[in-house]
DNA sequence: CCCTGATTCGC
DNA sequence: GCGAATCAGG
């Protein structure tokens, strides 16, 4: 794969949005992020601050509201709160709205938790991520959870449970 | 072990 | 110019 105009142009603004280098082989393909970090060098862009070591990218807060159906007759209320965690490739802070009845419409039983999702692409899932599909397919927001797999499943804990437990098991639970 | 970017150097 | 190997760090 050899380095188009456009591809020099999606490199740059992927590099000046704060993508990774791995992130943005994985969205250019064909390449390594070796290849990336190469190239970048090579175009005299400005490498990320803090010189000598690994400085993880800032990954822009991305607020979304987690749009999954209401449950009906339910006085629900909505609470923010701030999460900030280290997801491997990606430094997670987000402004997250919880619809309190959507909780327990989802997380009916008490040991479970919900994942917050990762929002990885296609391209960027790995061998040990969830590939669990969120939204639609067709849509701008299409993403996939990413969130830990624990290397046996495709899923990661809450998304398998989703993906193999009749919904009568839930009932059952409770 | 997962990841990050930086540098080197044979091609 | 390219990028794998390597280094150095979180």
């Amino acid at each position: 794969m050899n380095w188009t105009d456009e591809r020099v142009e999606k490199l740059k603004r992927l590099w000046s949005e704060g993508l990774s280098a791995s992130q943005i082989a994985a969205q250019l393909g064909g390449v390594s992020r070796n290849a990336v970090i190469g190239k970048v060098h090579r175009l005299s862009l400005p490498g990320r601050a803090k010189a000598g070591g690994g400085t993880s990218a800032a990954t822009r807060p991305a607020k979304r509201q987690t749009s999954a159906p209401r449950a009906p007759n339910y006085a629900s209320r909505v609470t923010t709160r701030t999460v900030t965690r280290q997801a491997g490739a990606t430094l997670l802070k987000e402004e997250i709205e919880i619809d309190t009845a959507t909780e327990v419409a989802y997380a009916p039983s008490r040991n479970v938790v919900v994942p917050i999702s990762r929002r990885l692409t296609l391209t960027e899932l790995t061998e040990r991520t969830c590939k669990w599909p969120v939204g639609d397919p067709l849509k701008e927001d299409f993403h996939f959870c990413g969130c830990d797999s624990n290397e046996a499943s495709p899923y990661c804990n809450f998304h398998r449970k989703m993906a193999y437990q009749p919904v009568n098991e839930r009932r059952k639970a409770r």
